[in-house]
DNA sequence: CGTTTACTTTACAACGTTGTAAATGACAAG
DNA sequence: CTTGTCATTTACAACGTTGTAAAGTAAACG
């Protein structure tokens, strides 16, 4: 059986209240009271008991991260960054994974486990703008993602507008004018593909490189697999490119394994720059240039406005949208 | 406010008891009691309070999952692959990163956090045979790495030293035979370090063909930069070498890179073989040749054992030891 | 038609903690 | 020596659920 407050408060010959003040640093507590109740705490090895704690008092020290697939190394990095800035906080994670679709992620949302939570990071993927009136509850909730723009939650946001503009532009720095966009989702404006996509054609636009559909590359999944087999298709179709903008590096990834098997050279031939600097990168052959999203930011301004959340449930304080720093990192596949 | 059983029992004029029994499938329940429950919950959007439950029942449907670090994608894969069976039995996850040492890792371990769960899926990293007894508590508990052999918790393990032979095997059958080993730790004997090696060494000797010691490379950490760090050190020595048995399928990949920018070709010069089957060694160049140890049925075993225990809690079946099967995937890193 | 039997529902008391409010103790001022 | 004012400690009642045991009901039996 577990050693709970009464077996401390009868050791250390005082009430359970008593040892529960101590425990949470009430402040009218004489110190001899104070050590011999930690006497018997260490004693006992008592650890109190989180079911019970968070009945009472409506808080577990759990927060729940909701990603779509920690198979995609970008959201294995991300959710390790997240458990790093939580337990420096105190708090556990439970990670859910939310392979399906829109029904089955508002099914999670919804479902019973969100009752033991203090709050949610929600990578958003699956919903939309339309979805927004959804994730109008109580409970404290940052969004990740990219699709909610104008939700009624904290939004931290990487800059995918931004961030593919400046990919884009690195490559025409280097002369490249026939840029293929990997990863777009056609017909889709609010997500990640979406803006990404956007910011391609703002730097074609600004330096006045016409447009060309011919090179943008669907791929609805962003796994290598996905960008493997994009550029295959891709490939088939002999459209002359000299510069690959991958909308995340896993894509690039695989793209650019296919490349190379077609008899391409990177980065003679086709320059490439992929988006999310995972570890892999740096290790690829050649390595890959990339957008630093910093993940390590990004967790870190998460968690400390959920944990705002937390503890204020009541403040007027309007919904925030964050935006972190990005930084272009040239590595080999884009070298001049 | 959340609704509660109270607010369930009003609304379908029965006792807070005859609610719970209806969501617990009590047998002798009125089917229009039944009927007129069931309407209550929907139509209320009724949530059981897991904490409540938890704290009356003693189970939460929670377990936790205690592995090294989610940046290496052999762990974070086995961590999808684990959410994925844990899923599929009604089961949260509550993953822990234990970076640290051994202090740290019992620390976590006997910490308040693993009060709120079930069970324990623990992957072994700092903990040894000496630490067994310390893991002697009444606690639900899986075990999934390598060190402690004949500790008092059930074990799931992939075959360590007989996956290491049949790689180390397959570069023989390719004619190599001064092949090096990547990620030994010096000393060791009862981690997947140790065993590994060990498999390495029985494969040379039944082939007849002499250990070497200047071909065993120490790499303490596994990641992608150990292993690249580790070859570059090896290099320097200008050991001849024809083949690389890599402890892992990281440390492989960072060893690769370094050896190709060294202008040593692979499988021409030196044939390779890895050991964990991570999603990225198809898409390296070359593709890496790799153990696989099955991580969906090291996860599916595992989760079935710990269900199995938690829901026995007094049973006496002793602690299990179970090897899973694994399979040499021969890719072009050791292609004839 | 009374009585056993099985089915169905219920009241009540936990589980271990913390918030509230009240009780006690200590000390200084009057 | 009383009173007031703090500091310190306590009793008690929740939080929402489920186990236990008992009460109530319907069906079946003799």
């Amino acid at each position: 059986m577990a050693i709970t407050l009464h077996d401390v408060a009868r050791m250390a010959g005082v009430s359970i209240k008593t040892v529960s003040n101590v425990i949470n640093d009430y402040p009218h507590i004489r110190p001899t009271t104070r050590t011999k109740v930690e006497a018997a705490i260490s004693e006992l090895g008592y650890q109190p008991n989180l079911s019970a704690r968070s009945l009472r008092s409506g808080r577990s020290g759990v927060i729940s991260l909701l990603i779509p697939d920690l198979r995609n190394a970008y959201f294995a990095e991300l959710a390790d960054a997240v458990m790093r800035a939580a337990q420096a906080r105190g708090l556990s994670v439970i990670i859910e994974q939310m392979p399906g679709g829109k029904k089955e992620e508002l099914e999670i949302l919804r479902g019973p486990r969100m009752q033991l939570v203090d709050g949610i990071l929600y990578s958003v993927l699956a919903l939309g703008e339309e979805d927004a009136h959804e994730l109008d509850s109580r409970m404290p909730m940052v969004l990740l993602g990219d699709r909610i723009f104008h939700g009624p939650k904290d939004h931290v946001t990487m800059q995918n507008t931004a961030g593919a503009k400046a990919a884009t532009e690195h490559l025409l720095s280097l002369g490249r004018r026939r840029i293929a966009a990997l990863g777009s989702h056609p017909g889709e404006v609010v997500g990640s593909a979406g803006l990404r996509l956007d910011g391609y054609r703002q730097a074609l636009d600004e330096a006045g490189v016409a447009y060309d559909p011919s090179l943008v590359i669907p791929a609805i999944n962003w796994h290598r697999k996905d960008g493997a087999a994009a550029m295959r298709r891709f490939l088939e179709q002999d459209v002359p490119f000299d510069g690959l903008v991958a909308f995340n590096d896993s894509m690039a990834l695989g793209a650019m394994r296919v490349m190379q098997e077609a008899g391409l050279r990177i980065p003679d031939d086709v320059s490439v720059i992929g988006f999310d600097d995972i570890d892999e990168t740096r290790y690829s052959i050649p390595s890959l240039s990339t957008i630093d999203p910093s993940k390590d930011e990004i967790a870190e301004t998460a968690v400390d406005l959920l944990l705002e959340r937390i503890e204020n449930p009541d403040s007027d304080v309007p919904a925030r949208d964050l935006a972190t720093v990005f930084r272009v990192v040239q590595r080999e596949s884009s070298a001049r």
